[in-house]
DNA sequence: ATATATTAGTTGAACCTTCAACTATAAACA
DNA sequence: TGTTTATAGTTGAAGGTTCAACTAATATAT
């Protein structure tokens, strides 16, 4: 479909950058299917932190995965429609919803976590260590000049 | 909102790659917006190609913009909803659709012209050619093993 | 020449993102 | 205390992305 050779010493590096964020949530979720897994890239991310920490608040989980509050709470509301999270309110900050994992939810983590490394591991391929690091290294610049 | 020290080293790349993704288009929605035009990231990617060659074919563009083929679609049908484009049926392969630009569409790119750059430049504060060009060649490898 | 396969583009559903406006609660302040 | 302000999360609308299924038209194969 789309050529090696458009891509040209004078592309547009947002549109790389558009891409590679398309062609990795795609692969991811692709992976996922080959699996026999249902969960999308966003959903995985949001997981993360939840994972990490039981009862973690909606604004936890915001500034954790890089993701406005709106998204957050749309993508809890899918994974909760899926019965893999509840949400519970805090018994102290009646403003604060804490997210905890359900068994199901728990399970399809533990799934999704070879699924992640080989969506990694493809990205990565013949790609050395120390070019990820420059490659980070000028990323977070780049966060910095936006945030 | 979102703190520097929660970039620790081991943050999803991924993550990192979505974020600047999804700051760097809404910047340049908000620059748009502080010149008074109403025009975004993916509508001013798409108009590109059509400017740089009138009458080009969904599929080139497509091709051009590292965009999926529905996605094309749709974003055309606003640009034709706001009277930026028209499209055409080729003559000899009923199958395609040129798209050209309206007078207004015209007027507009041009106007966008400097909303872009200085949104490239707002990225690219403090960052060498040298590191962009490394950053440029790590995501082009990325990009091939996703192809 | 006719049947088959391929290609270009569209549509609808489900999901994600942003914005603006909103509710509910807590914190600050006077 | 009571008023104002700030914070956490939700909602609805509009746009963008993907998938799968579709239409229409061209190309290929026998």
């Amino acid at each position: 479909m789309i050529k090696n050779d458009k891509l040209k010493s004078d592309i547009n590096l947002g549109m790389l950058i558009g891409q590679i964020h398309r062609l990795s949530t795609k692969r991811f979720v692709q992976n996922s299917h080959n699996s026999g897994l249902d969960i999308s890239m966003d959903q995985w991310i949001v997981l993360g932190p939840i994972w990490e920490n039981d009862g973690v608040s909606h604004k936890e989980i915001s500034e954790y995965c890089l993701k406005d509050k709106t998204s957050v709470t749309k993508i809890i509301d899918t994974l909760e429609k899926k019965n893999l999270v509840v949400r519970v309110s805090d018994q102290l900050d009646h403003r604060v919803k804490r997210v905890v994992l359900s068994n199901k939810g728990k399970e399809l983590f533990l799934q999704a976590i070879p699924i992640m490394e080989l969506t990694r591991d493809q990205l990565r391929e013949g790609i050395t260590e120390q070019d990820i690091e420059s490659l980070r290294s000028v990323l977070t610049k780049i966060y910095n000049n936006l945030v």
